[in-house]
RNA sequence: GGCCAGGUAGCUCAGUUGGUAGAGCAGCGGAUUGAAAAUCCGCGUGUCGAUGGUUCGAUUCCGUCCCUGGCCA
C-alpha cells in the first residue's frame, strides 16, 4: 500500500488568466524542483505566433523542458482532441524520466479534457466544415439548428440556435459517422489516471490585472508584434478565419494592417478583447472545484505555492 | 459679446405629441466535449446640465443661468 503512494504520480495544473505570471511562476518552480513544462495554451502551439501569444522565449525555453509549443502551423487547425492526445504522451515521456509535469496555460478546454477525457469523435473533414461554414454565412445560424434538430434533437436542445460554432461541429459529427453527437457523449474516454493538484494563478484585484495587459499590449508593439503579423499576412495560405489568427491582439493587428482600424483603435481594441479574455478565463477556473488559488499579487505567492506543490505531490524530500 | 446646434447610462447616441427612459459599445455574471485567445447566453435607477415657472404631474412646454461645439463679430 505504501508502493501505491510512490506509484501515485502526480501532475500538476497550474493555471491563470493571460497576464498573471504564469510563465515566470513555472519558471521560478523549474529552477526548484525536477519538472518539465507542458503548455497548455491554444495559441502557443502555433509557429510564427510569438510576440502576441507572449510565449516563452529561446533562452527560457533552454533553461527548462517545455513541451507542446510550436508543432502546428498557422495554416492548420489545432484541436482540444490533439491536445489531449499530444499531452498524454508529454506526460508519459516525463514520468519515464522521473521528473515531475508541470501543465501551464489558460485554456479551460485543454485542462478538462486533458483531466475528464473527451469522446471519441472524429475531427471533421475540412471540406465539410467549409460547406457548413458557407451555409452559415448564407442560411444563418437558425436554419442549420432547425436542421440539426431534425438529426440530433438533443444537441440542438442543448446548443443555443445563436451558436454558430457548435451547430457546425454538431453537424459535421452527424455527416462523418452518421449518428447524433449526443449519442457520443456517454462515454468520455481517456481520462487522466493519475492524481491532478490543481492550481490557479490569478490577481485577486481584477483592476490590477486591466492596467498590467494595456502594459504589456505595449511591450507587445514595441518588440515588433505588428511585423510579426505582417509576415503572417504576407503568406498566401494564411487569411484571418484561420483559427490561429483568431487569437487575441492578431485579428485586431490583421484589421489595422487591412486599414479597417487606426493604430489607436487597434490598440484599445486588442487591449478590450484580452480583458474580455481574461474575464472569460476566471469564469473558467472559478468551476474547478478543486482547484486551490494564489494570489498574484501577493507578496510570497511563489513560497506558498511551491510548498502547496511539494506537500501534495509528494514531493517533501525536494 | 451676438446667432445657431447640443448637454439623457462609464462612452456614442435614440426617445418621451407631458404620466420619471432604451439601443450599441464598455462593464459584470454564466456556459463551454477536436475552431476554445473561439463561440454563445443573461444582467440597464440614470439628480434625462442647473434653477425658477405653467401643470394633478416636467426629462419633455416656457423663462433664466451654466457648460460644449460651430458660425458671426
Amino acid at each position: 500500500m505504501n508502493a501505491c503512494v510512490h506509484d501515485e504520480r502526480p501532475v500538476v495544473f497550474l493555471m491563470g488568466p493571460t497576464g498573471a505570471g504564469k510563465t515566470a511562476a513555472a519558471l521560478w518552480l523549474a529552477a526548484r524542483l525536477p519538472l518539465e513544462i507542458v503548455s497548455v495554451d491554444s495559441a502557443l502551439v502555433y509557429r510564427g505566433l510569438d510576440i502576441g501569444s507572449a510565449k516563452p522565449d529561446p533562452a527560457e525555453r533552454r533553461r527548462v523542458p517545455h513541451h507542446l509549443i510550436d508543432l502546428c502551423d498557422p495554416a492548420d487547425a489545432y484541436s482540444a482532441g490533439r491536445f489531449r492526445a499530444d499531452a498524454r504522451a508529454a506526460i508519459a515521456s516525463i514520468l519515464a524520466r522521473g521528473r515531475l509535469p508541470l501543465l501551464v496555460g489558460g485554456t479551460g478546454l485543454y485542462f478538462r479534457v486533458l483531466e475528464q477525457g473527451i469522446a471519441a469523435i472524429p475531427t471533421a473533414a475540412p471540406a465539410v466544415r467549409a460547406a457548413l461554414m458557407a451555409e452559415m454565412a448564407t442560411l444563418g445560424p437558425a436554419a442549420l439548428h432547425a436542421r440539426l434538430a431534425a438529426v440530433d434533437p438533443a444537441s440542438a436542445a442543448r446548443i443555443h440556435p445563436h451558436d454558430p460554432q457548435r451547430i457546425t461541429r454538431a453537424l459535421e459529427v452527424h455527416a462523418a459517422t452518421g449518428r447524433p453527437l449526443s449519442a457520443h457523449f456517454d462515454a468520455r474516454h481517456g481520462s487522466l489516471s493519475s492524481p491532478v493538484v490543481k492550481c490557479v494563478l490569478a490577481p485577486g484585484d481584477r483592476a490590477g490585472l486591466r492596467a498590467r495587459l494595456a502594459g504589456r499590449f505595449g511591450t507587445m508593439l514595441e518588440r515588433g508584434f505588428v511585423n510579426e503579423v505582417a509576415a503572417l499576412r504576407a503568406r498566401p495560405d494564411l487569411d484571418p478565419r484561420r483559427p490561429a489568427l483568431r487569437a487575441v491582439g492578431y485579428r485586431e493587428v490583421w484589421r489595422h494592417l487591412e486599414g479597417e482600424l487606426t493604430h489607436a483603435e487597434m490598440v484599445t481594441r486588442a487591449v478590450t478583447a484580452t480583458r474580455q479574455y481574461a474575464k472569460r478565463q476566471y469564469t473558467w477556473f472559478r468551476s474547478e472545484r478543486d482547484a486551490q488559488w494564489f494570489d498574484a499579487d501577493a507578496s510570497h505567492v511563489l513560497d506558498e505555492l511551491i510548498i502547496e506543490i511539494k506537500s501534495r505531490a509528494n514531493l517533501v524530500d525536494y
